[in-house]
DNA sequence: GGGATTGATGACAACCATTGGCAGGGAGAC
DNA sequence: GTCTCCCTGCCAATGGTTGTCATCAATCCC
């Protein structure tokens, strides 16, 4: 299968670590499932990522999708956040490339950004703590550019 | 009515002004509901909020208590937090003292801290995208000190 | 290869936090 | 007091997410 997208050749690899150690199986459903993730690439939701492979030759259960997507929270593999009210989305969660979100609270798009400086302090406030990190999530909320215009 | 604790001050002054502004009604029920919230002062989930209050002589229903949490909400007093799954938590915004979150993803404990280095860095980051920031959350999930201890 | 074992899947019901609808009660204005 | 309109309790509805269970399919063992 050409499910090996280089540039998420190290997503499938720790995927299939964990299914190793987890003792699961493979599955061509959850591949299919996993890919199309993949290709939306930032803040899906389980619903957005059903109703693109529904109708489709795969045609997955909504469960599936759901159980699909808790698999990779559970490998450590994507983050589930809650922008909006009600439903969360799924994002990569990739050590490499941390990055936070600036979210407008009126159109509701959602902007990425790195600041190494910031994860810096975040490290050492950890550590004073003796917190053992594994993840963290800065959300900034406020009016973006274009709908400042706007109003 | 002696609801006006001294440390919370302010919110009620807030309230007051949202209350008039949006021409809505003041009401004991309500007040005694924001009156316990603020006695729990960190983290209170409608759930927590309603079960302390059944059974007393207020014993108001819990979509009553649903309603005066997103009232504060609207207000722009608290702030709606979902840290572990399922349900959410409610906790004072007090932009005078603005904190971060520590939780433990063993015990889900929460430790706050605050650092003024990091907000510095955040307003520049939201300048930079000419982001006129609201407000915004630091969630640092790991295990903590007591944790670690333990496992 | 063939059969056994066990995880994966689809369909749908169940769950549960949260909200809506409605009828009756209370707050504020006059 | 009276009128208006918000507030409240009760309870049904909503909607995202999960559980159940029969069936399918991946992996293993011979």
């Amino acid at each position: 299968m050409e499910k090996k997208v280089a540039k998420f050749q190290w997503f499938w690899d720790r995927l299939d670590q964990y299914l190793a150690k987890a003792q699961l199986k493979q599955s061509r459903q959850r591949n299919f499932i996993i890919e199309e993730f993949l290709t939306l690439d930032s803040h899906v939701s389980a619903e957005d990522l059903y109703s693109r492979l529904k109708n489709t030759e795969h045609n997955p259960g909504l469960a599936t999708v759901y159980r699909t997507l808790n698999l990779l929270k559970e490998a450590g593999l994507v983050d589930q956040k809650q922008f909006a009210d009600g439903k969360s989305v799924f994002e990569v969660l990739d050590p490499k490339s941390h990055h936070d979100h600036l979210i407008c609270v009126s159109c509701h798009k959602v902007q990425e950004f790195a600041n190494e400086e910031i994860e810096v302090l975040q490290k050492q406030v950890a550590a004073r703590y003796n917190f053992r990190l594994t993840h963290h999530t800065l959300d900034m909320f406020g009016v973006c550019a274009d709908c400042q215009k706007k109003s």
